[in-house]
DNA sequence: GCGTATCCTACCTTCCAGGTAGGTATTCAC
DNA sequence: GTGAATACCTACCTGGAAGGTAGGATACGC
C-alpha cells in the first residue's frame, strides 16, 4: 500500500511540529527519538524540501524546520512528496487538472471495465489526506468521534 | 498501492458478472478477452474460489461462474481475497473485532505518532470497496457519461 | 579551522510481484 | 474407452524496487 517512505516521513513531519520552536532541529536527534536510520531519513527529508514542506539550515544547529504553519500542511502534500502520484493502481492517474484518468483511454482504448470502482478509492484516499492536517496529527484532541 | 492482483481479479469478477448465464465461462476465454496471461490468472481464480466467491466446474465445457448474485458481492471481498488484509502501512491491522490496532501498540509500546492518519485512511478505503459491488461495476448505468 | 550539520551521488542487498512451466485430475463428446 | 478440454496444483524463475549504506562535498557557528 504505502511503503516506509511515507510512514517515516510523517513521522519526520510530525516530529517537527511537536519540536515547533524558535531553533531547527536536526535530524540526527530525530533519528535517534523515532529509533530510525539516519542516512535513510536523510534521502526523505531531501523529498520533503524540494516538495517545499520543511526549510533547512546547514552547518553547525543546523537543522529542519517546518516551512508552513502545521495547520496549513496537509497530509496530501506530505505523502505526495514522499511517495509521488498517488494511485490506487497503474493505469488510474490524474492529470494536472485533477481529472481522474485511465491510462488505457488514452490510447483510443476502452477503459479498464474497473474504472469506476479505482477511482472513487483514489477518491476516497486523496480526500481523507486532504483533510489530516499536520497540526490534528500532533494533538490528539477531543477527535474521538466514533474510534473505529 | 494495489497490485496487479487486485486489478486483474477485479477484471476477471467483472468478466464473470458480465457474461453471467447458466453456462460456466472459461478462464481461457477470460484471459483471451482481457488480454492477460491465463497461467497467472489460474492462482487468482484460486483465490476468488477459495474465498467462496466464484464457483468452478472441471471438465470439458467446464469454467466459473460467480457463486452468488453480483449485487451481494463488494468489493471489499473481491480485494481481500485477493490481497490480503488491507492495511494502508505494515504497522495497521485490523483484527477480529474490526477494531483497527497498531501493531505498536500491541507490545506495550506506545502508538505510532501518526496512527490517526492510517487509520483513517484504512477506514476510506475500506468504507468505499465495501460500498462498491459487482453489479455496479459492470452497469455504467445512471451514471453521467459527459464530464467524467 | 574545527566540529557539526545538511546535501549529494552512487551503490548494495533482500524481497516479492508478476509470470512461467509442467504435470495431474475431472468431465464431456463420440 | 479415448481424446479433447478444462480446472487444479506445486514449483520455479526473474526484474525491479524498497530499504538501506557509504563516502564525500558544502555550508555554518564558534
Amino acid at each position: 500500500m504505502f511503503s516506509t517512505k511515507a510512514e517515516y516521513g510523517v513521522r519526520i513531519m510530525a516530529h517537527l511540529a511537536a519540536h515547533d520552536g524558535t531553533a531547527p532541529v536536526a535530524l540526527g536527534s530525530i533519528a535517534e527519538a523515532e529509533a530510525l536510520p539516519l542516512a535513510y531519513l536523510e534521502h526523505l527529508v531531501q523529498r520533503l524540501r524540494r516538495a517545499g514542506l520543511v526549510e533547512s539550515r546547514r552547518g553547525a544547529h543546523g537543522g529542519y524546520t517546518l516551512a508552513r504553519p502545521a495547520e496549513e500542511i496537509t497530509m496530501a502534500e506530505v505523502v505526495s512528496a514522499l511517495e509521488g502520484e498517488i494511485a490506487p493502481i497503474e493505469c488510474i492517474t490524474a492529470d494536472p487538472d485533477g481529472r481522474v484518468m485511465c491510462a488505457r483511454e488514452a490510447n483510443g482504448e476502452r477503459a479498464c471495465p474497473s474504472k469506476l470502482l479505482w477511482t472513487r478509492v483514489q477518491g476516497a484516499i486523496v480526500r481523507t489526506l486532504e483533510d489530516v492536517t499536520l497540526s490534528e496529527l500532533i494533538r490528539p484532541v477531543a477527535r474521538k468521534k466514533a474510534a473505529v
